[in-house]
DNA sequence: CCAAAAGTGTTTGATTTACACCCATGA
DNA sequence: TCATGGGTGTAAATCAAACACTTTTGG
């Protein structure tokens, strides 16, 4: 008789290059050897789910004090054995933070959202679910706080939503809005970057993750 | 060594006198033996957990075809085994075809949603986020198929709303809304009750329960 | 003909969209 | 002084909210 076998997989988001990533592992075991994979690991009992993550999402890119979320539960996550959960959250990091594991044998590495492969296990469901969830909670929450440094230009706000949801925005309408949405201000501070006026830098009001 | 304890719960909504109410259970068993709890039952891993919760809402009220929705998964549920998981969900059924169980020890009873005591493990918990989950919903899903009778007037579809919201809304504006949704549509029958003008029954366009 | 609930339209205010010019800086 | 990106305001359109009278029926 098989066992419970219960995994928590993360789907880890950052911008790279003004584009949407998504943070994938080469499984180097089986099943599924060799397939690009979410990564992930078992639940042991020892911790709660959201610490599990945690600690998963900690070893995978260094990053601490980041949006990570629950997404769902699927069963049948390993088709060898029907007694398989995952537990699947995602994750929003600024890539600029994250130190990616280079002696890995799994050798993780960030890809397009947009071009992402045919993954292992239900990945591909699990991402689209996730895009899905961030693209809701984009508008009404502070979600992307965690994908920023501190301090940022409302331009830089504007390209990680565009890169989130793949369209482009009026920059006075843009700016209108996040500002009236009283989720950011300004912080005082400027920075000087060229030939240019100096652009007024913002930051999350509140860092507190708002979960629905 | 403890072993693997998964479960599924299931919040399971209906409007009894127009009012938001809940389906809970007695506990005849440990732990937390006699207090009050949301229906629910160990997984075994011998179906997948959507099948699970559904036989579950089956078995408690005869409903079958009804929207039935994972909610999050909760480990810690049990607080003498840290490998307890509960996978919850949350359903919506029309009470009119309810059938509870009168010969069950558990004594399922319906409970108004605004009034619920103080429930075994961390039910009230979730009992509040499919509250928040519903509402969040209600506004652009079809979700409310699931409570109303195929073919309803549109002051029961206003009752359901306000049932869960708790608002109260403007008849006149709510059918605009309602209409303009693309949500349901007149199914050409009316219904004679009683001295004043009969009503226009309407249908919903689509019973298929959209996810986010 | 009266009581009861169903049905309907318009006006107002709020929100969202579209759109173009001036500002501060470094080279 | 010019090129670069930063910052701002207004008019039009759309959407949401407020609000009251007429219609159909049964008794």
């Amino acid at each position: 008789m098989q066992n419970y076998e219960i995994a928590t997989v993360i789907v880890i988001f950052g911008i790279i290059d003004k584009q949407l990533n998504i943070l994938l592992v080469n499984r180097s075991a089986e099943p599924e050897n060799n397939k690009w994979a979410l990564p992930g690991g078992l639940w042991l009992g020892e911790k709660n789910l959201q610490e599990t993550a945690t600690d998963k999402l900690l070893s995978e890119t260094g990053a601490k004090d980041v949006y990570l979320e629950q997404l769902f539960t699927l069963s049948g996550l390993n088709a060898s054995n029907p007694k398989g959960l995952a537990v699947c959250y995602f994750a929003l990091v600024n890539e600029k933070n994250v130190q990616l594991r280079k002696e890995d044998s799994w050798h993780p590495k960030w890809f397009n959202a947009n071009e992402i492969l045919d993954l292992a296990f239900q990945n591909n469901l699990v991402i689209e679910r996730a895009i899905n969830r961030i693209e809701s909670k984009l508008e009404y929450s502070n979600v992307a706080y965690s994908l920023l440094p501190n301090e940022f230009t409302m331009r830089e706000l504007q390209e990680t939503y565009e890169a989130i949801t793949g369209k482009n925005y009026d920059r006075r309408n843009f700016r209108k809005k996040m500002i009236s949405n009283n989720l950011i201000q300004e912080t005082g501070n400027l920075r000087k970057a060229g030939a240019h006026r100096p652009s007024s830098l913002y930051e999350f009001i509140s860092k507190v993750p708002t979960i629905y």
